[in-house]
DNA sequence: GATGAATGAGTCTTCATTCAT
DNA sequence: TATGAATGAAGACTCATTCAT
């Protein structure tokens, strides 16, 4: 039994977790560079130093909230590949999923997509590289929809650079005052236009 | 003959605009945040001190820049409605004219879709009333098109927000290495597909 | 019997020994505001918190160093009392054992060399006492050599300060890439040079 | 007439030299470490921010209060040269210097003697350089005496090491309570002594 | 006794802004 | 008007020390 290393693992991760939260809710609202360290550190319940301890330094909380907002967000479109193989079904999931997760992340969602011009170096390659594996899970639905006969001969890679952006739509939602729609409203929109656009037609 | 005045109020429009070339290529280069007054001066082929006698703080040097983008943006688009009257020309040419700005304006329109977050106050109210009288203008546009039976009866709103947002996809293009789609490519895309899905079935 | 505390003041010594180790390595190597007490206790194969049992700060550490190099030199000088009593043979000796042990504890003689500064109020007035006496040691041999006949009448105590000075020329040796003489060649020009000149003329 | 250059040049160095002035006393008072950057604009009579105008970092500041504590020594080390053409006189005159230099810049003098470690990188190099250099100045005197015959033929690269080593005694002085000699004393001490001892005899 | 996670005071450094020339 | 030296508030990060387990 490797008790004690488990407990260590365990603290560790609830630790992580600690200033995942309290980063999400500090980066969002006041973005990357006018967050302080200290006001993370608070958000997320520690001393400034016990941050330290499970972080190089800032962009290292950047990069762990990162870095967890996309992999619960892989997690939930893990899911719909297990539900069903039509890639018409697929495609609507897809983006259904990550307007969804919009929603329901909208901290962690902002963060995503606003910061990522503050990752340096490794950080940043790796995150690109993640945001690049998403367009290729896209792209190889529709081409899988393209193969099968049911969507139009199209750029896939660009179709799913496209999608991917569509997707993106809700994310930025709330910070305009002018910004009403629900995410419904805005679901339905694409579904039924954007993504009937590309469907053969019968 | 308020010649005095006259010398006065151009040599300021001299200066803004300095302040407003150099700004732009280093706001592009550093984001907002990094780039510090030393070297926006140092763009500007201006003193530092000199600056702040044509502008209140830096981030009034980050509206300024805005204001410029947008207000070069609204003369490019202001001059479709000048060609034609058919809402379905004057969608396609919204949509061209603000794909090819990110092109031409590069720096610009990066700092224009970046930087909207480290604008506080009447600042930020200014950018994002502008903002959304651009979607109003699609919008008009769109509901012409609806009243003329040629689009479908559709949330003319969220279209045109849809559609503003599918014409900032170009603005993101180059920070990724994986983007390799050309200008021509994407705009062929938007148009073939999502306009299209719009139009009423002849 | 004091059995039990016995035990306890054995593993007591055990540790501080411990630490005395490890310290000497990292305080020789990094001086003393540049190391840390994590690596102190690094070197020592201790916990931090365990370091903190046996070392009231890390003020206390420099000083368990520095008072066991001279412990460790004390010692040595002490044996050269038991071969001889003529002040001639004894001064070469006092001498000679300084420098040797520069050489045989190069990182206590570093640390006790270059750090006394950092020692503050009783620490310090103990390091400077211990340093007066081995002064005093060397004065009442050269005093004794003169009481005898064999040394001129020179100042007894500036002589002595002025030999301790010169034992401390190896204590730098190799901090800088110009140094490259040997022990012997040392010890033979200060016991030839310097040590003759204080001898009467016969 | 390049007036303004000028000008800037010179108060250029009426800033490093506050810098410098403050400085020392900082440093020698309280050594490198303990000292912070605000202590020593505080002592130079400038704003923090001002002194990192005239100084890379804290480690810039170290370097220029040794380079000007050096240059002001070889200052005083040249004038000797011109004065006489004796080595005897010459060596005498380089050892008598280097203590009254201690005594007259007391604080410049303890921190050269104290501070070289906590140069790194080139501006150690430089400063283990221009040591060397000294010492070969003494040497070049001691070869020069030994051509002559006046003094024995001796290790002179050794020589003068030591007599470098021994010049640097009175740097140290008052750091001890115990100390008491007077400058007078001691640089009679070394010159009687030291000095006589590498004469030939006659 | 031993451990090492937690703490927060303390430090260096940057940079927007001001103002005397 | 133009300048750039001077300023000091603010912020990232370190590390000696404590203390619950």
């Amino acid at each position: 039994m490797a008790k004690r290393a488990d407990f260590v693992e365990s603290r560790r991760n609830t630790r992580r977790n600690q200033i995942f939260k309290g980063a999400v809710k500090v980066l969002a609202d006041k973005g990357y560079h006018s967050a302080t360290t200290q006001e993370i550190a608070d958000a997320a319940g520690l001393a400034k130093g016990t941050v330290y301890e499970y972080v190089k330094n800032k962009e290292d909380i950047l990069l762990l909230v990162m870095e967890e907002g996309l992999s619960m967000l892989k997690n939930d479109i893990n899911k719909i590949f297990e539900k069903t193989d039509d890639p018409r079904e697929r495609l609507k999931q897809l983006i259904l999923v990550q307007l969804k997760f919009a929603k329901k992340y909208k901290d962690s969602a902002k963060v995503v997509l606003h910061e990522v011009n503050n990752l340096t170096g490794d950080g940043r390659k790796m995150f690109l590289e993640q945001e690049n594996e998403l367009v290729e899970i896209t792209r190889s639905v529709i081409d899988d929809g393209i193969k099968r006969g049911y969507f139009k001969k199209i750029n896939s890679r660009l179709a799913a650079e496209l999608f991917e952006h569509a997707s993106k739509f809700y994310f930025d939602y709330g910070n305009s005052p002018y910004h009403k729609s629900t995410l419904n409203e805005i679901s339905d929109f694409i579904l039924s236009n954007y993504l009937r656009a590309i469907l053969v037609d019968e």
